[in-house]
DNA sequence: TATGCGGGA
């Protein structure tokens, strides 16, 4: 047997630090303190009875309904401190909840219990269960570095955490910092246009962002939880704020919330004036929302801060890998020395990708195979290896980082870090910039990596081979999960582990296979999540990137890895997206392996040799490097960016994808000719929707056309996150599937045949739905969701004064759209869409109206396989096997043409 | 003529 490596997934990541770290200055700053106005204090907390904790083992109170309210309003505009009325309880009677506190926030979490004064039998409980939080709490590697977290801030506007996985950095730190003094909510006089002068509330509550709705709704409740904060009733420190669903009890000091939310809350509150602190975390992530969201908060951190009143707001930058150096250079305090030009200082030095036939190579054998990796340095150096007695505290204090990277011998990952944009400047002044770092060490078990001895021709084979070899020689309990590109992919490899399986011994254990992938219906996506329940059989996730960073998959102690994934790539010269599967990136890598040794030791299986992973891009690109940045352009618009070339930026886009978007903006009517946003383009970015969307919903309510329900209808089901045609997984599936929807299949196209659909459901009594779906092999779930949207999309037209006050009920009587409403409807989406249009050539094959390249009918359309109409509108277009156009509609020449003209 | 990596408002 080949040699094994064993490396920590902590030492991997923290090997690459490789320079000191600027050590926070001790000087004390007193502006923030000296701005801070007398803090408006209620000492005398309204007790009023309400519900235990949700969850908890008593609830002793069963007339409050869950607070969590429903509908864009109340998401997005809540205010903190609002009243709100549900249960036909009016709440106007409590007092502002200020709390109280003190320097310690543990002392205080425990006896500040606001709307608990009377009842003495839910305070000792809620004093238990948060004493039992704290046991734990102070077991969290990030707990010994809350006072240096403090005073960082105290000192710094910004700081930023280097956080690995486990180290307990989301739930902890916004607890460390709200009992701050700089967290009060303060009044503060505001001038204003026209000399005026008023006071303002600024500040009292810590957002922190997450990228998916899942994690903050959980994170809110866990924090919750640990500060003895209810989750359900009308007062609180702890909430979340996501789409359709927001938790804000009054009092809230901490609020979870999506990147997108914070985003939308900008449209209102451009100085984020709520907020004393915003929290960043998974920044690495990289969405295109976190990028505005970093754009943002660096002007209004560096800015004048006028709009706060002088108030700052205090940012914290939370990241699981190491590359804090370029959010560093891009928070730090602009000097001379270190000047940030947008999209210029900050270029990312990227290693040339590997091209598909270098990573896979020929082959001939495909055991796997390990080697002495580079990064056999471990974080401390030594000791400490034992991975079940790691889990303590694994602090990594400043000075020690210092140590670590002079044992890591990896040459590639120095020279990244020496390459990195402005780092020299700033660790020559350190902490002096502004920008405080922390690091802290996650809690990780070990992971054995093992790469394959050479490259492999086909490694969906050599998947096959690995996984069977691991399901034979390893002892349970221990599941493997494979990472695959797609579904295609998982599919093929499922039905062939299905055929080894049925070979398999009885004295083995079972294989119980589950594929895991986006379009999967989310009982099946859980299912695979769960731990298996049946007894001796050992659970094999075939999953895509989902796995990557959602949920942990529990019971994983394998990986196996194919070293790729498909990625969404815009090429602005084609002005179309392409979806391909590419080499991933070390981190990601990385990432994948740590899935292994989440709950115990783990070892995985890269099928790709040492020498592919070491020339693998260090990063990821970030997605607003491989976007159509269109909707990110209309988002700093809208929210008050004049020059948008000039924004600040971690990565800019290229500035011919930035004239595209431009252009098109143009085009659709939300910027003007000197490109300022227009009235229409405003209207267009307060739709939770992509901008073409919004501008078909404003082109619909249009006197002339009057079709805006019917838009708003098409609209709601093309946004459901999931898809409302469950797809045929097989030709016999193909033809029942056709004769199950034959009354709903129009060859007016795809927009057409999803308003008859969701104009014949919502015309349905509610018992009648779920069967009339079954019966279309329809997916229910999607189409309550579309109904939802439909709701919200309603509301935003009224406020929006597109759409009169009065508009029908969900259920009414259906009668299909007349021919001319047909025409209608379909104009109105080229006023968005003219640009995606195809015209039939004369070879039979449809070519793009602009830049005359070829492209076929996707076979997810109605319009697949049947006759062709003269042209084509399309809404969605990706390049894989070949050009597709998805979401297609006949339209007619003259029509693209008289689009086009405008 | 033959098919959708993953998030989010």
């Amino acid at each position: 047997m080949p040699e094994k490596v064993h490396v920590k997934f902590g030492d991997i990541v923290a090997g690459q630090e490789d320079t000191t770290i600027p050590d926070a200055g001790r000087k004390l700053k007193l502006s923030s303190l000296k701005n801070g106005v007398k803090r408006t204090r209620d000492g005398s907390p309204k007790s009023k009875p309400h519900a235990g904790l949700k969850g908890g083992p008593e609830q002793t109170d069963s007339s409050g309904t869950p607070e969590t309210t429903t509908g864009p309003t109340q998401a997005s505009h809540t205010p903190v401190g609002r009243i709100i009325k549900r249960n036909g309880v009016n709440k106007s009677s409590a007092k502002a909840a200020f709390t109280e506190t003190s320097s310690d926030g543990m002392r205080s979490s425990q006896h500040k219990r606001i709307g608990f004064g009377a009842e003495n039998i839910d305070r000792q409980k809620l004093h238990r269960i948060v004493q039992q939080h704290q046991i734990t709490r102070k077991l969290l590697p990030i707990w010994p570095k809350k006072e240096d977290i403090r005073h960082a801030l105290r000192e710094n506007d910004v700081l930023l955490i280097n956080g690995e996985t486990g180290s307990g950095k989301s739930t902890q730190v916004p607890q460390f910092l709200y009992t701050e003094p700089w967290c009060r909510r303060q009044m503060v006089p505001i001038h204003q246009d026209g000399g005026k002068t008023a006071e303002v509330s600024v500040g009292g509550i810590i957002a922190i962002t997450q990228p998916r709705r899942v994690a903050a709704t959980t994170l809110a409740r866990r924090v919750a939880s640990e500060m003895g904060s209810p989750f359900s009733g009308d007062i609180g420190e702890v909430g979340y704020a996501v789409r359709f669903d927001s938790f804000l009890p009054r009092g809230t000091k901490i609020k979870f919330v999506t990147e997108g939310m914070l985003l939308q809350e900008m449209l209102h509150d451009p100085y984020l004036r709520k907020y004393s602190a915003v929290i960043v975390d998974e920044i690495h992530e990289r969405s295109v929302d976190v990028d505005l969201i970093a754009g943002f908060l660096r002007n209004l951190v560096h800015g004048d801060n006028k709009g706060r009143g002088g108030v700052p707001l205090k940012v914290v930058i939370m990241s699981a890998t190491l590359d804090l150096r370029r959010i560093e250079a891009f928070f730090a305090k602009p000097t001379p020395a270190s000047r940030y030009t947008p999209g210029k200082d900050l270029r990312r030095n990227l290693a040339p990708r590997l091209s598909e036939d270098e990573v896979d190579g020929d082959l001939e054998s495909g055991h796997p195979k390990s080697t002495i990796g580079p990064f056999a340095a471990s974080w401390e150096g030594s000791g400490d290896s034992d991975g079940e007695t790691s889990s303590g505290n694994e602090v990594k204090s400043a000075s020690a980082a210092a140590i670590a990277p002079a044992k890591n011998a990896n040459r590639s990952d120095q020279s990244y870090i020496k390459d990195m944009p402005n780092s020299s400047a700033h660790l020559a002044e350190p902490g002096n910039n502004g920008v405080a770092i922390e690091y802290v060490r996650g809690r990780q078990y070990e992971v054995e990596i093992n790469y394959e001895a050479n490259p492999t021709p086909d490694y969906v084979h050599t998947i096959l081979q690995t996984v069977l070899q691991l399901h034979v020689t390893e002892p349970l309990p221990g599941d493997i999960l494979v990472f695959l590109t797609g579904q295609d992919e998982i599919e093929s490899l499922h039905s062939a582990l299905s055929d080894q399986a049925e070979k398999i011994g009885k004295t083995l254990p079972r294989m119980k296979i589950m594929p895991l992938y986006g379009a999967l219906p989310a009982a099946a996506q859980q299912e695979a999540f769960e731990k298996v329940k049946e007894k001796f059989t050992r659970k094999i996730v075939l999953a895509t990137n989902i796995a990557e960073t959602s949920v942990t998959v529990s019971g994983v102690r394998f990986v196996v890895d194919c070293g790729k994934s498909k990625v969404k790539q815009y090429r602005p010269r084609l002005g179309m997206e392409s979806l391909l599967a590419k080499p991933i990136s070390r981190v990601s890598a990385i990432q994948r392996a740590g899935r292994a040794g989440r709950e115990a030791k783990g070892k995985c299986f890269r099928i790709y040799t040492e020498e592919d992973f070491l020339r693998l891009d260090q990063d990821d690109l970030p997605e607003i490097l491989r976007s159509d940045v269109l909707e990110a352009v209309l988002k700093m618009k809208s929210r008050g960016v004049e020059d948008v070339t000039n924004f600040p930026l971690m990565d800019s886009p290229d500035i011919m994808a930035i004239q595209n978007a431009l252009k098109q903006l143009h085009i659709m009517g939300a910027v003007d000719d000197e490109g300022n946003i227009t009235n229409v383009g405003r209207k267009m970015a307060t739709f939770p929707l992509p901008a073409t969307y919004g501008r078909v919903l404003i082109a619909a309510a249009e006197p002339r056309s009057d079709i805006l329900l019917e838009a708003i209808d098409v609209i709601s089901c093309l946004t459901t996150d999931s898809e409302i045609f469950n797809q045929p997984k097989s030709e016999d599936d193909q033809e029942t599937i056709i004769e199950a929807r034959k009354d709903l299949m129009s060859t007016d196209g795809d927009i057409i045949t999803l308003l008859a659909v969701v104009g014949r459901y919502a015309s349905l009594p509610h018992a009648d739905r779920l069967d009339w779906c079954r019966q279309r092999l329809l997916a229910p779930r999607a189409l309550k969701m579309a109904l939802q949207i439909r709701q919200q999309l309603r509301q935003i037209c009224r406020q929006q004064q597109l759409l009169l006050e009065i508009s029908p009920a969900d259920s009414e009587h259906y009668e299909p759209l007349s021919p001319e409403k047909v025409v209608v409807l379909l104009k109105t989406f080229l006023t968005a869409f003219a640009a995606k249009t195809a015209i039939l050539a004369p070879d039979g094959n449809y070519v793009m109206a602009v830049g005359r390249n070829p492209i076929a009918v996707h076979p997810s359309s109605v319009l697949f396989g049947r006759k062709k109409s003269e042209a084509i509108m399309f809404l969605e277009h990706v390049f894989t096997t070949k050009n597709y156009a998805k979401k297609v509609s006949p339209v007619q020449a003259d029509w693209i043409e008289e689009a086009l003209m405008i």
